[in-house]
DNA sequence: TTGTACGCGTTATCAC
DNA sequence: GTGATAACGCGTACAA
């Protein structure tokens, strides 16, 4: 290993002082110009290297932005993900990545350790199960910045970054009704999430607008994992009024239903018409293609990036910003047609 | 925010010195057992937390793993991403996540990023484009652990994980060619990397080994991206002895490639047999269904993260691994039906 | 078994 | 403009 260089040895070499040395590499006004090129000029010379770890220790900041997902491997998250290390990388902040896989415990000991190796801010998109939020707590007190995305929770002086869930709930299921449907079921994730909540809410609603009755059958929870369709499949056959539309909480999971419903040679859009959630790619190459809400996985992470850029560059409009919703569609296709 | 507690707060406390503390703290064995309960009891109960920057700055080490990938929002590359994080995590190690966004340039500045902000290693599936490696030159001269996955280059004291592409790539053509076609089109990505030049070498041996013949318009290269779809088709309808099995880099591409096809009245496998590559999901979901190469991207992940933490906290066997590959599969779908 | 004292590399606060 | 010198918080030879 080559032995580092540090500000003495260039000082040494200039037969200035360390101090002189620092503050030229960091241009500081207070540094003649002639100093600092001098100065510059043997650091890159000697094949100088800031090391960072002094840094972190003498201004206590990290320059890195902790971040904790349910899961890495869904394209869904990835996407946003992608989207959040753009603006990070741009500004110059690592992004430390963790996934909580769905368990409160998990994400729990996360944020113990983001905490602990000392991140500037944290964002996160909740776990399945996360029912208490006191892991969350330091970061609060300490005022490092933590943003929620997607799976939200509001928390005091936390901003959080999603699209109106309830009304493009609404909006799936009012295309659903527009398009004859008249016995409904809405396949959700756990409702302790915002997102499939919020999704419900907006079903129930839209169903009340439009007459039609709403009882439990019309509902089904599930983890929305493979595993769980034959699950699905079987309350879809058990009902005793046949169900003529599904609104499934994500794509992935309408896909696979899709594959299964054609199994059992119901026809879609005929029989039953399907609509999904996300707009992941996967929703425009499955046969039928499926109707579908796109919601702007990449530009909630720039989103999310920036925002925690801006409060962390500043300190600013931590207030104004505490809750930025973004523009949802919906997209028709073949799987709701008439 | 609290003031912090440190070593010398609890040894005030306590009436012993801050070296005890310390010593205390991380059960060296010198200490007494009693001094040591003392010493978390009392740690514990003013909330002390160790400050990493300091351990980090005395230790030279950031207990960070740096990751560079070519894309975050790719089902295969965040799955072996998962397989990473799982590993590292457990192993107590913070995972620094960029992309390259298959861009040498940015590839350049992210390692030279990661090994600024002192990673102890890094992992790195190369961009598209890569054709010099000087930008890993750090991290060998100062014997960083720099292991390569899935899209590789053989540097000296390097490890690498793959599996082996060249095979992967005569199984599946070979099985095209079993299953009756004779005139095989092979749709590669950039034959720089080595995944996709070493399944064009298989692809050109099983035909070698049928007695089939290989010219330029059985190979197209392509960047494998949506847009690049319809000159593929055009590559194909071009032809004047009609195509009848396709080889296809990627399963995304090649479910692309095949809703194209049926939107060409090109009937499948009738008309012409696809296998993909990766065994992503969407592989299982589209119709028909699409044969493909089992890759196993979470098990890559999880032996990447293991074997970099076998040589972090060890330093040995880094000659023995220098190179792991892993099991592949042929899964024979509807796509390639007789 | 414990204390002392210095090193890790940089930034910041005083002086001059 | 520049130079000392003190943090920053922890690990660790060396001493006791």
């Amino acid at each position: 290993m080559d032995k580092r260089i540090t500000i003495y040895d260039l000082a040494k070499t200039l037969g200035v002082s360390a101090g002189t040395v620092s503050r030229s590499l960091n241009d500081h006004p207070s540094i003649s110009r002639k100093t600092k090129e001098r100065v510059i000029s043997i650091a890159n010379e000697l094949g100088y290297k800031t090391n960072k770890f002094a840094v972190n220790l003498s201004k206590q900041k990290s320059n890195t932005i902790g971040v904790i997902v349910p899961k890495l491997n869904s394209i869904f998250m990835s996407t946003v993900l992608a989207g959040i290390e753009k603006m990070a990388n741009e500004a110059g902040y690592n992004l430390i990545i963790s996934q909580s896989l769905e368990s409160m415990e998990k994400e729990k000991i996360n944020a113990k350790t983001l905490y602990d190796s000392g991140v500037d801010a944290l964002l996160v998109s909740l776990a399945y199960d996360t029912t208490d939020f006191d892991h969350f707590a330091y970061y609060i007190r300490n005022k490092i910045p933590l943003i929620f995305i997607d799976r939200v929770h509001n928390l005091p002086n936390c901003s959080t970054i999603i699209i109106d869930n309830k009304l493009a709930g609404f909006e799936a299921t009012e295309h659903l009704i527009n398009q004859g449907c008249k016995n409904l079921l809405y396949i959700s994730g756990d409702l302790r999430r915002n997102v499939y909540s919020e999704r419900f809410k907006g079903f129930k609603e839209a169903l009340a607008k439009h007459g039609l009755p709403f009882d439990n059958a019309n509902y089904l929870e599930s983890d929305l994992s493979p595993n769980s369709v034959k699950h699905a499949m079987a309350h879809i056959k058990d009902t005793h009024v046949p169900f003529d539309g599904l609104f499934v909480a994500n794509d992935t999971f309408a896909a696979l239903c899709l594959k299964e419903l054609k199994k059992e040679n119901i026809k879609i859009p005929e029989d039953i018409k399907v609509i999904g959630f996300n707009n992941d790619p996967i929703s425009d190459l499955v046969t039928p293609t499926l109707s579908t809400i796109h919601y702007p996985g990449y530009e909630l992470g720039v989103l999310a990036g920036q925002s925690v850029i801006s409060h962390l560059n500043g300190g600013i409009n931590l207030q104004p910003t505490n809750a930025i919703t973004l523009r949802h569609s919906l997209i028709i296709r073949e799987s709701t047609l008439k």
